[in-house]
DNA sequence: AATGAATGAGCGTTCATTCAT
DNA sequence: TATGAATGAACGCTCATTCAT
């Protein structure tokens, strides 16, 4: 492979280096991934890999940081832009599809899940800046709702969970059961009856 | 250790096995999971664990297989002893959180997923023999409820999907983010929530 | 398997772990051949071999003092039993062919060469009391030939090697090459050849 | 040790296991050396023999196909280029002890013959392009030798295995009983007595 | 005397990491 | 900066040996 000399092409082949790393830890767990492949699959050796992380370790935390964070504050932002709470919730709700087929975050929650217990501080941060940012966001769409009367919200977090629950089963099931199968779940349909049902259920008598 | 000669200690040991497997492949995943630790857990020398097990794949087989299928037949028995499709649910969301919170599936779970790759075999197994059996009697409940006229049902096997998703995604919470965290997320609170929801949502109007 | 309660029954049990010994020894060789083969092999089970033998050296060296001594001693008693050199040489090469396709000698000889290094002290007794005392027979009915004006013989200790030069060639032969082979070396007419060979080449002119 | 770049220092150094392999495989046989062993008498780590070899029974065919081969067609060559069948086996007597007491052919017989029936496609193999190519080029000689009056042969298939026998004999003899032995065989001598007796024993009376 | 469950040292193999070029 | 040969710690698995019954 040729040089990356200017500090542009570094952080590109950084990132090919990542991808690859998404891929091959998705693909075999932290584990049973080896640097080797991760090398390859980017397209340089094994030791180049060592110029770019310290270790297989950093690899699995250059990974980790570069996907959590960004997106979350997107979200906040959507959320916070909504008229009503549910419009922010539809907007919720069309917003997750798209997490699930088209986003890195399943191959990631696959690969945090499978080896959390080896990274016990990035379950830990991921956890404060992803999952309690997001539930956070959605609490207080929930609670902006009750107050204005809009929505029934008896426990708002707890609420805001069964919210993002279908995700999570979404996404799980995309890693883990349509490796290689032909019928996918349709993850569109899936949100629409969420959305209606959801609304349904925070619907006022 | 003392020895194993009746077929009943033999059993037991066995089983005694399998339990250290699930804990250090859950703590660990597969491939990091060390015979040796395997071993230890469950007070026998490394060379004890061959003498149950082919090799440490046949272990993961051995675990797999003594936990999946039994707890589905359990489920689709109570499901059908219900006298209505509403208290079948009602029943479904009372041994939700038992399975959550009581049970090894939270664990196996997070194994079957991080290693899924590793395993396809076992996860179309699995697959076919504990969860489509599973939405399945859940889709079913679904729609005697609809054809009685109990339950509002647009789509059986898609809700099917929504009822069960909070156990998902309790079970994850639980393995992944709850290690060593002082307040955990309350499972009981949280299905009962589930239960009034998805009852609301799909009442007839 | 039922006990052996006599030293006659204790005896036969030690030489059907031999048997089994020599089969395993020939066909694995010492390092590989495992104790339970043996034992199975002999009926028993792996326990038992350690009633009769301290370790698994010691059922090889309990092997070879088997099979090595007595052969030869019938060898040199025969031998002597021939009114001419000539006489005796026929005599012999009736013999070769029952040893090597007749006799526990091929295997034997498999297994002493594969192991050699591993029991130096076997190969060295082995060669005294077998190589070296059958050499030493023939050499000296050669030099009785010689004196007697029967044989010419130049170097009666080198050509008695080429008098035995075929059999291990045929033990050779057979144990390392005629494992499921459909045309076996012609080991009778091998010899008979060889006899008629060896009288033309050593008569007088 | 200092790194192979070069293709032909790479070539070497898979030499140099070759030759430690060799040794190994000869001084403990086939399952008994360890690949540990190997490599340190190559002056390289365990690790490094994989990169030259996929397993040890790779080391182990890489070993026999580097030494069978070549030699038996030069002796076809050599036996070739005779002016009679006298002439050629004058030849051939002058060669074999070359073999026995300056090549590796002793050494490889004794893994060979060792571990034959751990490998019996090797065995299959090497019989077929080594023993029964050099046997055959031999019976070849003697018909010649036999059509030109030259010889007197009844079956030139086992005389020439006949002529053989005795460098099989040496052969075994070196590297089983001259292992530390202060008086080795006079292997010169023996194959002039043998030239000898066999150009006496084919000669037309 | 016989069994076979248990042990643990030992070996083949892998792979993260290093480093000379 | 990039390479890939070399290293050696680590792990899955085997098997000679022990010992309680």
């Amino acid at each position: 492979m040729n040089r990356a000399r200017t500090s542009h092409a570094k952080e590109q082949r950084r990132q090919a280096l990542l991808d690859a790393a998404l891929d091959e830890f998705f693909e075999k767990g932290y584990t049973a991934a080896r640097m080797d492949d991760i090398a390859s699959r980017a397209g340089v050796s094994k030791g180049t890999v060592y110029l770019y992380f310290k270790s297989k370790e950093q690899v699995f935390h250059g990974l980790i940081n570069s996907i959590a964070s960004p997106k979350i504050q997107e979200l906040e932002v959507v959320l916070h832009s909504a008229g009503s709470a549910k419009e922010a919730l539809q907007m919720l709700f069309r917003i997750m599809p798209m997490i699930v087929a088209h986003s890195p975050m399943p191959k990631l929650a696959k690969v945090l899940i499978g080896d959390c217990n080896a990274f016990p501080e990035v379950v830990c941060h991921y956890r404060q800046q992803v999952i309690d940012r997001g539930i956070g966001a959605i609490t207080q769409l929930l609670e902006a709702g009750k107050r204005s009367g809009e929505l029934q919200v008896a426990d708002a977090d707890l609420t805001a969970r069964l919210v993002i629950a279908p995700m999570i089963y979404a996404a799980i099931w995309r890693v883990v059961f349509e490796i290689g199968v032909e019928q996918p779940l349709n993850v569109e349909a899936l949100f629409e009856l969420h959305d209606s049902m959801i609304i349904k259920a925070l619907s006022a008598d």
